[in-house]
DNA sequence: ATTATCTATAGATCTATAGATAATGC
DNA sequence: ATTATCTATAGATCTATAGATAATGC
C-alpha cells in the first residue's frame, strides 16, 4: 500500500477517484474517460469535477482551462511512441525491422491506454491553436513512418504508402472502439505483419 | 440556369447559400461544413442558421433537433458505398476483384464528398441512440469488407484482416484532413492496390 | 389556406473569476 | 504562511417552443 500523500489544503466534499494519485492525475483520468466516451465539447467541466469528487471551480486551481486538460492528455498519448521512434532512429536498425517494432509498440500503446484517448485525435477542435504542440508531435511520428516505409519498400513504391501504413496502425483506435476487445498481442502481431506486407518487405514463399 | 423554385412562405432576411437548393439541402450543406471544421457540439444551431442566411429558430421547421441533422448527414455519406457493396454481392464477382472495386469506390466517395463528413464517424456522440441507424449501416459495410477479405485471402489468414482492410480504406479520411489534397484517382489506386497486397491477392513477380 | 419564415423568450445550461475557508507546515 | 479546496456568481451562451407575419396558391 502506497502511503497517502499528506492532505494539505481544505478537504474535499467527495471521495478520491484514484487512491494514490495527485489531484492533477485524477482530473486527467476522469477527463480522459468522459472525453473518450461522450465527446470533448459534450463533457462539461462540472461533469469532470463530479467524477473526481470536487467542485467545478476547483478544476481551475490545477488547469487554466478546459483545453489545457485535453492538450495534456493528447500529448501524453503520443509522446511514448515518439520517444520510441526516436530511439529506433538513433539505433539505425534495418528499416523493415524498425517498422515492425514501431508498429507493434504503437498498437500496444493505443490498445492498453486506460482510456481510448486516440479517438480524440480526429476531433475537429484539435485543429485549433491550443493543440499545436500535439499536432506537431503527431506529425513527427507520421514522418518517421514515412521515412521507414520509403526505406523498406522497393524503389518506385507509391509516395503515399507511408501515410497508409500510419493510417493502418491508427485504425486500431476504431477497432478498439467498435469491436469486442481481443488480447492486445493478437492485434499487435496482426498489424505489424500487415504493415510489412503493405510495404512488400514480408517473407513469403516465392 | 435552373429556374428558382417559387418562393412560398415569408421571405428570408439573408441571401441563399446554394442558389438552386431546397432549404433542407442548404441546412445540411452548411451543417456539414461547420461540423467537419469546428466539431458537432462546438457548432451551435445559431451558427448553422447564420451560414444558411436564416434565423436560428427557422431550422426547427425543417429538422426536429440538431441530432437529426447530423444523423441525416452521416447516413447520406455511408449509403452510396453500402448500395455499391450490395450490387457487388448480387453480382457475386470474384472476391479480390470485388474488394478492389469496393475500395476504389469507397475512397472516391470519401475524397470527393463536398465536405469531409467522414471525420464525424469517430465522434463519441455518434455512439448514442439517434445514430443507431447510421451505425448499423456502417457495420453492414464493414461486414462486406470482412466477407470479401475472408474469401479473397488464403486459408488461415488472420481473423482481424477484414477489419484492417476496412480501417485502411477509411484512413483516407485522415489523409484528406491532414495532408495537402492530391487527385482522388491517385489515392484510389494506391489504396485499392494496398488492399490487395494486404489480403495477399496481388499479382507479384515470384 | 398553406407555407416558410420571423421575433421573442423560457429555462437550462456552461466557463471562468473572486473571495472565503479548512487543512497542514514552520 | 501556504495549499487546495469551497461557495457564490457574472456573463455569455445554447436549444427549442410559441405565436406573429409575409409570401404564394386556389
Amino acid at each position: 500500500m502506497k502511503p497517502q500523500p499528506a492532505a494539505v489544503g481544505r478537504p474535499r466534499s467527495g471521495a478520491r477517484r484514484l487512491p494514490a494519485a495527485t489531484a492533477r492525475e485524477e482530473i486527467l483520468d476522469a477527463a480522459a474517460e468522459l472525453f473518450a466516451q461522450r465527446g470533448y465539447a459534450a463533457t462539461s467541466t462540472r461533469l469532470i469535477a463530479e467524477a473526481v469528487g470536487i467542485r467545478q471551480a476547483s478544476l481551475y486551481y490545477h488547469f487554466g482551462n478546459k483545453e489545457q486538460i485535453l492538450a495534456e492528455l493528447l500529448e501524453a498519448t503520443v509522446r511514448p511512441s515518439l520517444d520510441y521512434a526516436a530511439d529506433l532512429e538513433r539505433q539505425s536498425a534495418a528499416p523493415a525491422a524498425a517498422l515492425h517494432a514501431l508498429a507493434t509498440y504503437d498498437v500496444g500503446v493505443l490498445l492498453t491506454a486506460r482510456w481510448n484517448v486516440g479517438i480524440l485525435y480526429a476531433l475537429p477542435e484539435v485543429a485549433t491553436e491550443p493543440f499545436n504542440r500535439f499536432r506537431a508531435e503527431r506529425e513527427r511520428l507520421r514522418e518517421t513512418y514515412r521515412a521507414l516505409t520509403a526505406a523498406a519498400a522497393p524503389a518506385g513504391a507509391d509516395a503515399v504508402l507511408g501515410d497508409l501504413v500510419f493510417g493502418l496502425v491508427e485504425s486500431v483506435i476504431g477497432i478498439r472502439r467498435d469491436l469486442p476487445v481481443a488480447p492486445p498481442e493478437e492485434l499487435q502481431r496482426a498489424v505489424a505483419a500487415a504493415v510489412l506486407r503493405l510495404v512488400g518487405a514480408d517473407a513469403r514463399p516465392a
